[in-house]
DNA sequence: ACCCACCCCTGGGCGC
DNA sequence: TGCGCCCAGGGGTGGG
């Protein structure tokens, strides 16, 4: 469940914490961790072992390390992963997937992935952009995305708006927990038909979004629960400033209307009946 | 081309 | 106390 801000979070550490450093050995401990790695585990440990990690760099909820090869340590985080740098002697954590080590002998970095949906890859010539994350797109707060086309994007399709915001080739980096926020910033619904959406309520969500994200961020993200951490195993604090996601019941912030949870896709939709009325016409 | 259901996985919480 | 079920849900894949 980490979205934009954790893994920007994320991002920011490792930047700090192995960007310079040589990898000195990799140990995988769980297959699953590197499945998307098709050659396998020694392939992927072999391609990183000696190689000096250039930059972090981030696409929507991908995270990935240019090294000096000219190859991409790439990973996602799924719904449980966690990137930690940690001092060598420190124990292994339960559900350690992976372990790379640095030549200076300094603290190690380390997947941890309780539930194995993330993962890592080695991408040949990713340093720029990985080839097997090319598809996704840029996100709100990148500098060149393009708010026309996004609007263009949402006209196209026939499908409700929180599916389009979940989909991550059409805007990266929303997941459920900033979806819901972002619609209820908007006044929007869910279900709402993404080409009925006018200019105007385009102009609402993405502000919606770029809000919540970046508020979020600069509160070191979502402390949803103790899996969501940054490299240094700190959880953030936005999770006071949520809404109506996960608070089912509770009062509307803007009205006081009991937040309602509906089923949606498997799992669920937090709105405010009163600022976020159902359209006649919906669509999930 | 687009849309959507399904599946992968583990542990916390809860009802019986 | 313990068992079994539900829930959290990102994203790849395959079918319609």
């Amino acid at each position: 469940m980490p979205e934009l801000p954790e893994v920007e979070v994320v991002r920011l550490g490792l930047q700090r914490g192995v960007v310079g450093r040589r990898i000195a050995a990799v140990t995988v401990l769980h297959q699953r961790a590197v499945r998307r790695h098709e050659a396998g585990a020694a392939d992927f440990a072999a391609l990183l072992e000696g190689r000096t990690v250039l930059a972090a760099r981030r696409r929507g909820k991908y995270l990935w390390l240019p090294l000096d090869s000219g190859d991409a340590l790439t990973g996602h985080l799924g719904m449980s992963g966690q990137l930690l740098v940690v001092a060598p002697e420190k124990p292994p954590e339960l559900h350690l997937r992976v372990r790379l080590t640095f030549a200076d002998g300094g603290r190690e970095l380390r997947f941890v992935d309780q539930r194995t949906f993330g993962g890592l890859l080695v991408v040949a010539g990713g340093a720029d952009l990985p080839a097997t994350i090319a598809h996704i797109a840029r996100d709100p707060l990148d500098p060149d995305f393009d708010d026309a086309a996004f609007r263009a994007g949402l006209a196209r399709r026939r499908t409700g708006v929180k599916r389009a915001l979940l989909d991550q080739t059409l805007v990266s980096g929303i997941g459920n927990i900033y979806a819901d926020e972002a619609l209820w910033r908007a006044r929007l619904h869910w279900a709402r038909p993404t080409e009925t959406l006018n200019g105007p309520e385009v102009a609402r969500l993405l502000a919606g979004v770029r809000g919540v994200l970046g508020e979020s961020l600069a509160a070191g993200g979502t402390s949803f629960d103790a899996l969501y951490v940054s490299t240094e195993g700190v959880s953030g604090l936005f999770e006071r400033a949520l809404a109506v996601y996960g608070r089912v019941d509770e009062p509307c912030p803007r009205d006081g209307t009991p937040v309602r949870r509906d089923r949606f896709m498997n799992r669920s939709a937090y709105t405010c009946p009163t600022c976020q009325p159902r359209p006649r016409r919906a669509r999930w």
